[in-house]
DNA sequence: TTTCCTGTGTGACCGTTGTCACAGACAGGC
DNA sequence: GCCTGTCTGTGACAACGGTCACACAGGAAA
């Protein structure tokens, strides 16, 4: 049962939720919960069933694929307003997590059960789209991301997720790493070569992007 | 507008086709075109904007990412009564596609245009829920594929090709090379390996699994 | 201040993969 | 038969990425 104020803002994160009858509305404010969750909560992992559709407030989900020797590759990221696509993948397939979901940050979110999930999506032609162009999305990133990692060098990678975040970066290099599938001390190797170059300047735990458009055109070669 | 015969193999192979109300039927014959394409055809190529739902009669296509030197990665196949997923995510997108798709045997198809596409998925539970499985079962195999390019050797992942398919196997080195996104040479290399224990016996445009449980077991090390 | 932990820098080294340059081997058509 | 084009085998080599083993820096806690 959700209180007024969650109610709110859940409609502004989804906007495609205010175009439910009055009475549909009232069902999802009946049967979802509100969670809170501390960062590195692991939401779900590999082979576990799916409990329900996270509808996200706050907060950031990071989706990886862990090699069994630890290193990690991020698949996507989920913000809130996105929800989780593989969780939608997993309810409507009847099939288990092929990933693991992590909370980079404390999350707020609001757990629709898979009944009310599947509901939403036979009568509301918008959630429906909703739905849909999430699957989209994340399939073309999926491609790229797979491209990316058959063909592309490390370099242009890290290159490329630097110009992808907002300078200036507080990021570890072990994290970075992470994103890419790769070792810490490629990263660190790599990034000094960028500063050498003059396009980043490094600290503790700090990227600052000093020439972004040298780095692009390094990224796209 | 399609023939008797052509309606009939259409609903053997998509079967929910059958539920759909006679009007919505005789609508889709008049909508929907056949075309015969030959093998090698290019039938979506990156960037290109979408023509229509493609309904796969026989033969299969072959969706790849190309890199700039020549290099090719297999995304996936569709089968008959898998249809395209791309498609899908780009009519539903409205975006371009960002992969290629070839034909690799002759094709029979029937072509939908979007709207009829659209118009059955908005209105028939049982296409909708088709298409949500397409969906769900392309990004598992997407991940699955992304975490063996970043963390698989490649002996593995060729083990892994060769099981997956029906032993005596038929094709060109090449062929397997660019359905793992590698080099002819490695290909060659690393199925004399296997010959050499016993795995498998090795022909022109020809492999003969031998011993299918040990390289299962090797493939899954 | 000293201690401790985490993050970073760095050199050496190895294994895997990709590339180039060939040489055979085989099949099909002439 | 012979030629031709495709497919395969192979050696040498370079590039890239990953791993190990450290040293060192900075900040927080004791």
């Amino acid at each position: 049962m959700l209180d007024n104020d969650t109610r709110s803002r859940l409609l502004q994160q989804y906007p495609m939720l205010r175009e439910l009858p009055a009475a549909e509305q009232e069902g999802l404010w009946e049967t979802a919960t509100m969670m809170h969750l501390p960062a590195g909560t692991v939401l779900f992992d590999e082979n576990q069933p799916c409990q329900g559709f996270p509808l996200l407030l706050s907060g950031n989900i990071r989706v990886i694929k862990a090699a069994p020797n630890g290193r990690e590759l991020q698949l996507y990221r989920v913000m809130p307003g996105d929800s989780c696509i593989l969780t939608s993948s997993c309810l409507l397939g009847n099939t288990r997590y092929h990933a693991r979901g992590i909370a980079e940050q404390a999350l707020e979110l609001v757990l629709l059960p898979a009944s009310s999930f599947r509901t939403l999506l036979g009568n509301q032609q918008s959630f429906r789209s909703y739905v849909f162009h999430l699957f989209s999305d994340r399939l073309t990133d999926l491609m790229q991301l797979v491209s990316a990692v058959a063909f592309q060098k490390l370099d242009q990678r890290l290159a490329n997720l630097l110009i992808n975040k907002a300078s200036p970066i507080h990021a570890t290099h072990q994290a970075l790493a992470d994103e890419l599938g790769s070792a810490r001390e490629m990263v660190s190797r790599l990034l000094k070569g960028f500063a050498e170059q003059g396009w980043v300047k490094l600290g503790r735990e700090h990227i600052d992007i000093t020439d972004a458009a040298a780095l692009k055109k390094f990224a796209e070669l």
